[in-house]
RNA sequence: GGCGGAGUGGCCGAGUGGCUUAGGCAAGGGACUGCAAAUCCCUGUACACGGGUUCGAUUCCCGUCUCCGCCUCCA
């Protein structure tokens, strides 16, 4: 079967073809850094990660635009209140936005454009718009560039509005010299004290839409294969954006794809609302790579009402599938993750990322692998294993990859600790022997006191440091 | 007012006009074990409600209820 995604615009599921073969060009819409981000944003991350690591391995080069919005009303605002510049607060969230990124195995974007470095393109891109007759600078000399809706038949087609039903955009706080109500700033005229660049139609900043529009344009030219992020962007965001660029005369996104939101308590999680639940409080009560199983467990499309049994309920079933490449290690060695990964997984992803399907996969190869295990069968377990490892690495959730592991300083450091706890175990093993189980149970316990956790098994005792 | 999504067994979460009706977590039973852990096997008979279409609907259609998102900054 071929590969196929769920097109907003097109509200149906579309076979992919992307417009060079062999290559896809991606552009997400990232963060606007005024505060770290939450799992919701996190969860888009994985989503689109997995994603991209599945374009990956069916061989299309991927190249990755994700943008960064690094000036906007908020940022200026937490700026004023903090008393520093904005410029402090947009390099602040942007870091914590990467070091969420990077700690759930998001692999980075190929270019990671900021708005604000991108002011001539924008300039270029309005120019073009006033030139056509679809944007027009405010007649009040406020420094406002608008994008004239009633231009653009199109308007609406991508979150099938029509205009006449659309309340007025008040995206600019006072409406200072709008055509219509709904006509939505391009550029925002600069109000004393605030940072701006110039333009020819005076000085300003971004407003917010065209900044995407420019820099997609820029770096993947001006028709593209797919655009993705929230559900919450489709309108006003992206609508405004394709009307931007198609008016413009570029062809723009050919797919949109969108994840679901993330909630709390039935109730979206949101920077504004003040109900973002943050990674490094998350990660407290599981490990990252158990964070992300549980972000990407559900369709992308679905919405993930977060709670903390789900959670643990998500790191208790990562680490059966973790529990069975650790042992299977044990036994017959590193095995280097398959080539191929099975042609059931493969459907599933296919089928507009079907990750739940595809997990079904998994969780069979980890009961057959410890069946095999239990058995003896070593060929049969390292081929599982390897299968194995190429389906989570599509996921990013190989516990070997490295990526998930510990580093060169702990490896060492479990050598040490294996060799101490060899010295217990030996002692357990003898009491055992001559049935001494109380004295057996007690070195268990106080193995376990110290956070090793000892299995008997048939070939004898091994242990593992307690995982969370 | 407009646009869109959702309500699945104790929980999470796929999916489908009928077939062995995913998978995980938890629970109960069994195997294994000195015990435990891990693992394997078995068990649960679910699709908000009311109609309709159909030989047959959880799956299609209509209506109702409830919840959520967007239409304003938002992944």
């Amino acid at each position: 079967m071929s590969l196929r995604f769920y097109d907003t615009r097109a509200r149906t599921v579309r076979e992919f073809t992307p417009l060079h073969e062999g290559r896809v060009s991606l552009y997400l819409c990232g963060a606007t850094v005024q505060a770290p981000p939450h799992i919701g944003h996190i969860r888009s991350g994985v989503n689109f990660d997995i994603l991209r690591r599945w374009l990956t391995h069916k061989g299309y080069r991927v190249t990755l635009c994700r943008n960064v919005t690094d000036i906007d009303d908020k940022i200026i605002n937490v700026a004023r209140s903090e008393g520093v510049a904005w410029w402090e607060v947009s390099e602040r969230n942007q870091r914590a936005f990467t070091w969420a990124y990077d700690t759930l195995g998001c692999l980075p974007p190929t270019v990671e454009p900021r708005a604000t470095g991108h002011v001539p393109e924008m300039v270029e891109l309005m120019a073009r718009l006033i030139d056509r007759g679809h944007a027009y600078a405010a007649a009040d000399g406020s420094g406002d560039v608008y994008f004239d809706v009633r231009s653009f038949p199109d308007y609406g087609a991508l979150s099938n509005q029509r205009v006449d039903q659309m309340r007025g955009a008040a995206d600019s706080a006072d409406e200072r010299a709008k055509r219509d109500p709904r006509d939505f700033a391009l550029w925002k005229g600069a109000r004393p004290g605030e940072p701006s660049w110039p333009t020819p139609w005076g000085a300003g900043r971004p407003g917010w839409h065209l900044e995407c529009s420019a820099m997609a344009t820029k770096y993947l030219g001006p028709a593209f294969d797919i655009h993705g992020g929230g559900l919450d962007l489709v309108f006003p965001h992206h609508e405004n954006e394709v009307a931007q660029s198609n008016a413009a005369g570029d062809g723009f996104a050919r797919y949109w794809l969108h994840n679901g939101l993330l909630t709390m308590g039935g109730e979206k999680m949101s920077k504004s609302l003040g109900n973002s639940l943050l990674i490094p409080e998350i990660v407290r009560k599981v490990r990252p790579v158990e964070l992300r199983y549980y972000l990407g467990q559900a369709h992308y499309r679905s919405v993930i009402d977060y709670s903390d049994e789900a959670l643990l309920e998500a790191a208790a079933a990562y680490q059966r599938i973790e529990g069975f490449l650790v042992r299977a290690g044990e036994v017959v060695g590193e095995v280097a993750p398959a080539a191929e990964v099975p042609a059931e997984f493969a459907a599933a992803l296919d089928d507009d990322l079907g990750v739940s399907p595809a997990l079904a996969v998994v969780h069979g190869h980890v009961r057959e692998g410890n069946s095999a295990l239990t058995e003896g069968r070593k060929e049969r377990v390292a081929d599982l294993a390897g299968q194995l490892r190429a389906m989570l690495g599509v996921l990013g959730l190989d516990p070997l990859s490295g990526q998930w592991g510990g580093t060169e300083d702990t490896a060492g450091l479990r050598d040490v600790v294996d060799a101490l706890v060899s010295v217990a175990l030996e002692q357990r093993q003898a009491a055992r022997a001559r049935k001494d189980y109380a004295a057996a149970d007690l070195i268990r316990d106080r193995l376990g006191a110290a956070g090793i956790v000892v299995e008997d098994t048939p070939h004898g005792p091994r242990w593992e440091l307690r995982r969370g």
